[in-house]
DNA sequence: GACGACATACCGACCGGTCGGTATCCTCGC
DNA sequence: GCGAGGATACCGACCGGTCGGTATGTCGTC
């Protein structure tokens, strides 16, 4: 086995512990309320190391939505449908169980990520703007996909618009979390996710 | 009748133009990133003025949104929504009135003036986060309230749940708002609000 | 001794905010 | 009616601080 070119060690760990950190600093923040002074400070490393890694704060930026932001959409909302059996069923599990697992953890405060970076940085640069909404159209691309299989296997009813439902979908999403954010309240989440579900329920056949 | 001390008029007008002016820089640059040089530039003032007007940026940012954003959602969600016969037909028409208007005017490429606020500093500001939630809360009650009133009047079917149904619609304006910000593409935009016309087919009796 | 992986010191730009000063208007005694 | 005097509206130079970013030095490894 060919030993690629390696990097002592600490190389890799380091870009991960900043980008980690970038992440929290940009959630808690914004992306332009984000202090590089600050991700530096909190991942204990120094100036010299992130531009070691990162050619500028815009390069950190895309480079938590590519390394951290993506994979953690793809594993909540697009893996697993492809393997759902009733595509209407498994969304109604996803909202109830994401909403309530973000209620415990208390992330929900602090909103979706990838929802922030959209509303703040998609008008002000168009590299946010394109892998960010490249994102949004897989997952509804899996929505759809998985309601148009729905259809076929006669779980979904067939006047159902798998493109009209999948953007609802995702726009619902967003909001939910958003309302959240802004509400800091559980029972409005949950009537949000409830009427999603009452949605979904009209889908069936 | 006794004389209010009255300022000069010039007062009032200089007032008014730096508000409208940082209503726009924070929908452009968001709060955070919106800059006051830039404000007082636009608005053809000096920074003594601003400042004579506003204890800070921050009660700036408040009376932006107490003066020119609150108003806005007034007028297009709520004071319509009172005298409206059927409900549903009413919340449809708005939003497919409200997506194709702002499609036409090009603003919906700035998103929602209060969406915008709203995800930026509900975590970072208490002031804007309850002066936001506030305005949400009266939105998603007079949706409730219309829906309650059509179910007695038999044009919303009768097992609807008129909190979670509000609680959605609300976030899927935000969320379909937000799509368009960050999709750029009308298609989207109507496809989601397309799901939105069906879901509010499927509260009629 | 070359090179990758940092560390440190530092830069200019711009930020929100201050402050002394001035021009204009309002009030009120006369 | 009018002049003094205080309040209001505004001006713009300036402040300390933080920002993103850079230039150069150090150190371990191959």
């Amino acid at each position: 086995m060919p030993t690629v070119a390696r990097a002592p060690r600490a190389a890799d760990s380091t870009r991960e512990r900043i980008l980690r950190t970038a992440f929290r600093e940009f959630l808690r923040h914004g992306f332009q309320g984000g202090s590089l002074n600050r991700i530096v400070e909190a991942a204990g490393v120094t100036k010299g190391a992130l531009f070691h890694h990162f050619a500028d704060k815009r390069a950190l930026g895309y480079a938590v939505v590519d390394e951290i932001v993506e994979p953690l959409l793809m594993e909540r909302w697009v893996t697993r449908l492809e393997r759902a059996g009733d595509p209407l069923s498994a969304m109604q599990e996803a909202f109830r169980t994401y909403v309530e697992a973000d209620i415990a953890s208390g992330s929900w405060l602090h909103g979706c990520p990838l929802n922030n970076l959209a509303q703040e940085m998609s008008p002000l640069d168009d590299g946010f703007r394109a892998r960010i909404d490249a994102l949004y159209d897989r997952w509804r691309s899996a929505l759809g996909t998985a309601l148009a299989r729905g259809k076929t296997a006669g779980t979904v009813r067939a006047s159902a618009s798998p493109p009209a439902a999948a953007a609802l979908l995702v726009a619902s999403q967003m909001g939910i979390w958003g309302t959240g954010k802004s509400s800091q309240s559980q029972t409005v989440m949950r009537h949000a996710t409830d009427g999603v579900c009452a949605f979904l329920d009209s889908l069936r056949p």
